[in-house]
DNA sequence: CTAGGGTTAG
């Protein structure tokens, strides 16, 4: 793929780059980021993650700026060669320097469309159709129907059909069917009416032969055809095969239209390739170009894909500059994106800017505000929404639903959830499904409430609804903390019978029961559960467990079971072994693994030191982990106090204000932690979340303390 | 899906 930018550049554009100079209109406009300056060939990061490439030097395989910039004169086709070269006279638009010829990358004339006309015989027609599509899916029998078909067999007669078929096989039948028969010539629309119908089947193989054949029987593949396959190959993710189609088409003189040319925006929209796609966008500008909101909801795409807000704004300035307005589509997307982009006001503006100019939201449109609402913990701006839902009575489905469920269970509201769970139940189209009991479940797991989270799970058995690994994990998780292992270690063996495939998370799940567990029976029965569905990891808490077991064998199971775990599981093992520990005595050992968790990685911000401040970041940590890494900490801080070391002023602990309804834990937790050691730590006023001590107070501490360690 | 391009869920 690396190889595209250049001869899209270079070679097949064969156009002088747009004079963003002397541009007027261009160059009141500016790339997000000014991305001019930071090319790159891969460029799937995000643009301040792509700053850093800003002073590196070049890729040797990727063109630098200069050649980028520099005209292209030398390897242009010349204006009189160019078929769209009417287009340069195209009079007085106020952004095309008329003393400038100016080369162009689209044909600003979309392809039309020849439409075929209805014959009298058409209801003949249509009946057989219908007969075809209701034949047996065998070749066989398929023909056998086919042998009935009506007569005459015109052109138009046989476009009929061919359109009306489906599947893709039928019409791929057809179409040999009507090749074998020579009844007319196979022009170019009996092709592009056949890949439009493999392509619902991504049947990318037999499009891309279909249209070999054309190119050696000589039939002229247009826009339509391009396209066509263009998005097949896309929708297969044969990107490489998608560009390779469009550089092909500029080999052949034919000049792409707004559709052939958003199609191939999106593919490198898809691919990542933001600056490809930009630059391919400002020189369909250049050449003229005004794009439609399609365009406009393709870049916004690209953008949300990489959360990239200055992109985001980058086609809102566009859009406006060149007078194009939304439809909900491009609001959808561009709501979407600003939401991914982290910007919650701004997709709130867009989308009561959206209602102002009288457009009526869609499914789409709500799930993704109401996604951004739950994001940002909204929960009146979203239970605003919600009424507003009902009263305009605008449209739901179940992804609206189960989003709008998703976010209760982030935002902890529970007792809204079930009434949208009622309401599901009581819904025609919208029962609730393996994602709702699932965000319920995470609900009723959260608030502690075992007794709901059964009832669902029975009810989920009547209605033959199978739970699935997200569902039985927050469900072990609530049983766990209810301490009602039997009926745990029943909805487990249950699940897995049923068909769930135990995850690093659900084993993250049983092993936080493991540390849980205050009765060694209890803690057995769920470690054989756990030796289920991960034997190695069951070994490891026997090991932790072990007085005897030295730290070098520790080490090495450690990391062993650590490689073979997901990554977004693996700090939640290390912090349940230190629970383990903790809730065992045994507190060296919750100081081995804390070290061994930091050594791999595991705890990348624990530790921040300023002049004036050293803090500790207890926040992704459970609470015996995070307890031990202040014992770790004060251990550390006495001795720069015994060595009379350099102090900064302040010192502070974060353990998160505990914005979700149900996790003030942590913080409580810890507060008790201090309070047992006495130390000078207080919940700091202005900072939510955190715990404050001054060097004066902590240094008392430490020396009031001498000669007992502080830690182990 | 009436010859071609864009949007929805842990």
């Amino acid at each position: 793929m690396a190889a595209s930018l250049s001869t899209l550049l270079d070679v097949h554009f064969l156009v002088p780059q747009a004079d963003t100079k002397r541009n007027p209109f261009i160059t009141i406009r500016q790339k997000p980021n000014n991305r001019r300056l930071n090319i790159t060939c891969n460029s799937s990061k995000s643009s301040s993650d792509q700053s850093q490439t800003l002073f590196e030097s070049p890729n040797p395989n990727s063109p630098s700026l200069s050649d980028q910039l520099k005209p292209l004169s030398s390897t242009t086709l010349s204006t009189t060669n160019d078929p769209h070269a009417q287009l340069l006279s195209k009079p007085k638009s106020i952004w095309i320097n008329p003393t400038k010829p100016r080369r162009y990358v689209l044909s600003l004339q979309r392809q039309k469309r020849s439409h075929f006309s209805h014959n009298p015989d058409v209801r003949d027609f249509k009946r057989f159709a219908r007969k075809l599509n209701d034949s047996d899916y065998s070749e066989s029998s398929f023909m056998s129907v086919l042998e009935q078909i009506p007569y005459p067999v015109t052109r138009e007669n046989a476009l009929f059909i061919l359109n009306s078929l489906k599947p893709w096989q039928k019409t791929h039948l057809f179409f040999k069917w009507i090749k074998t028969h020579k009844l007319f010539p196979l022009e170019t629309i009996f092709y592009n009416i056949t890949m439009k119908s493999l392509r619902f089947g991504r049947q990318f193989e037999l499009i891309e032969e279909l249209a070999n054949e054309m190119v050696s029987n000589e039939i002229e593949l247009d826009n339509i055809t391009y396209s066509t396959i263009i998005t097949c190959a896309k929708r297969c993710n044969k990107f490489n095969k998608a560009v390779e189609w469009f550089e092909r088409m500029y080999k052949t003189g034919l000049m792409p239209d707004e559709v052939t040319y958003s199609a191939i925006l999106d593919v490198y929209g898809k691919l990542g390739k933001v600056e490809e796609a930009l630059t391919l966008y400002e020189r369909g500008i250049a050449s003229g170009w005004k794009p439609d909101p399609v365009t406009y909801s393709i870049l916004a795409k690209m953008f949300g894909e990489s959360g990239d807000y200055d992109g985001v704004r980058y086609v809102l300035q566009e859009m406006k500059a060149l007078g194009v307005q939304p439809n909900v589509i491009v609001y959808n997307t561009l709501i979407e994106a600003t939401g991914k982009a982290g910007k919650p006001g701004m997709a709130r503006s867009l989308f009561e800017e959206m209602l102002d100019s009288g457009f009526t939201p869609d499914e789409k449109t709500l799930t993704a505000v109401v996604k951004v609402y739950g994001k940002a913990r909204w929960s009146k701006d979203a239970m605003e929404l919600w009424e507003k839902m009902r009263s305009n009575k605008w449209p739901m489905d179940f992804i609206l639903y189960n989003t709008l469920l998703n976010m209760c269970a982030d935002l902890g509201l529970e007792e809204e959830a079930e009434r949208l769970f009622e309401d599901m139940k009581g819904s025609e189209h919208c029962r609730p499904d393996s994602w709702s009991y699932t965000a319920m479940l995470n609900i009723y797991g959260s608030g502690g409430k075992a007794d709901k989270a059964m009832l669902l799970f029975d009810e989920m058995s009547e209605r033959a609804i199978d739970l699935n690994v997200m569902g039985c994990t927050c469900l072990i998780q609530c049983l766990g903390k209810a301490k009602r292992i039997d009926d745990l270690v029943r909805v487990f063996d249950l699940s897995v019978n049923k068909g769930v495939k135990p995850d690093d998370r659900l084993c993250g799940s049983l092993l936080s029961v493991v540390s849980l567990c205050e009765q060694i029976s209890d803690a057995s029965k769920v470690l054989s559960c756990l030796q289920k569905a991960n034997s190695k990891l069951v070994a490891l808490v026997k090991l932790v467990e072990e007085e005897q077991t030295n730290f070098e064998t520790l080490k090495s199971e450690f990391r062993d079971v650590i490689r073979n775990t997901v990554v977004d599981a693996r700090r939640p093992f290390c912090n349940c072994l230190i629970d383990i520990c903790r809730s065992r005595n045994l507190h060296g050992r919750a100081h081995e693994l804390l070290y061994l968790g930091t050594f791999y990685g595991l705890y990348p911000d624990l530790h921040h030191r300023t002049a004036d401040e050293w803090s500790l970041d207890v926040r992704s940590l459970s609470v015996g982990a995070a307890n031990t890494a202040l014992e770790e900490w004060l251990g550390t801080l006495a001795k720069f106090v015994q060595r009379n070391e350099a102090l900064p002023e302040l010192f502070s602990a974060h353990t998160g204000a505990g914005t979700h309804k149900f996790s003030q834990g942590l913080a409580n937790a810890f507060a008790s932690h201090v309070k047992g050691l006495a130390a000078p730590f207080r919940h700091s006023e202005n900072r939510a979340g955190s715990f404050v001590a001054n060097r004066e107070d902590l240094v008392d501490w430490v020396q009031s303390r001498i000669p007992s360690a502080v830690s182990p």
